[in-house]
DNA sequence: CGCATTCACTTAACATGTTAAGTATCTTCG
DNA sequence: CGAAGATACTTAACATGTTAAGTGAATGCG
């Protein structure tokens, strides 16, 4: 069998892993996990999003979203309201406080992005996002539980 | 801000999953998680290992690993015994029944290996794991918690 | 030798990943 | 209208990620 350490899952874990951990601990100085900063960030983009909308976007499973939307309303960071037409569904915006702290954190951050795109090469860095982007547009819609009905 | 969306680390974990997403039904069907398919394929490899090199083998920290290899072991499908020279090392072994569980699920995890190399290329896919591997070289060292001593 | 330090690993505590089940609301259709 | 089904979340349960603290064994050194 090929070595398991040379697989493709395992570059991706490794290089994922290399890259976050130059945030880590910077976000962790705030109180911040990778997944609350970004929700954050998310929302910042936009005025409100329905939780399922952000779980898209904040590529997060419902599940988990829950939770952390609640840890993050009881520290005022973001806000919900259920919306009116439809009372399922609950919008979600940033607090005040949310954009202090995304006005704390976002310096550092863009610093260590720049970092990271200034060690390994800008026109390299777009050609790898590319490639990352054919490969996950390639694997699309073929798993095991997708919304195809048409499935071999 | 850049949209996050667009990011690096985004980039990476969406990819990461889109693969991931091929591998995992196949793996719950024999009971097994991702991270126990790795420990398992990691120690097919070798005789035996020590717990902490087994860690940096399958990528895993400490902890993850020591709850991992407790459960494995409730299942009979690895070995420990203490190393005889240092008593606290132990040396992790897979075992029949590993070697058993790993027959029946290899020529599947093969399958869908071959499967993504061929959707997207074999050439392709080599590339995409030189700069994944450049990546995470041209970031070593650089995190806040490393054993390095000359750091800036 | 003896004791502080280091080392290998485990436990603990909390946050998230993942699947299944639950709840409230909305929609559809007879 | 009203019951069946669909939808948008939330909870539950278990596994792992992550950091800090704990435990027992080996080492270094006076």
């Amino acid at each position: 069998m090929r070595d398991f350490s040379r697989s493709l899952p395992m570059s991706l874990l490794r290089a994922r892993e290399a890259v976050m951990r130059q945030f880590r601990p910077k976000l962790r100085e705030h109180g911040l996990t990778e997944q609350q900063w970004r929700i954050l960030r998310a929302l910042a983009a936009i005025e409100a999003a329905e939780v399922t909308e952000l779980a898209r976007t904040a590529f997060l499973l419902g599940p988990s979203l829950s939770r952390i939307l609640r840890d993050l309303e009881a520290r005022n960071l973001i806000e919900r309201k259920t919306a009116k037409a439809d009372q399922r569904r609950s919008m979600v915006s940033i607090s005040r406080e949310g954009v202090k702290l995304m006005a704390a954190v976002a310096p550092s951050s863009e610093a260590i992005y720049a970092e990271i795109t200034q060690r390994f090469g800008a026109r390299k860095l777009a050609e790898l996002q590319e490639m990352l982007g054919e490969l996950e547009l390639c694997l699309a819609s073929t798993g095991a539980s997708d919304d195809v009905t048409d499935e071999t």
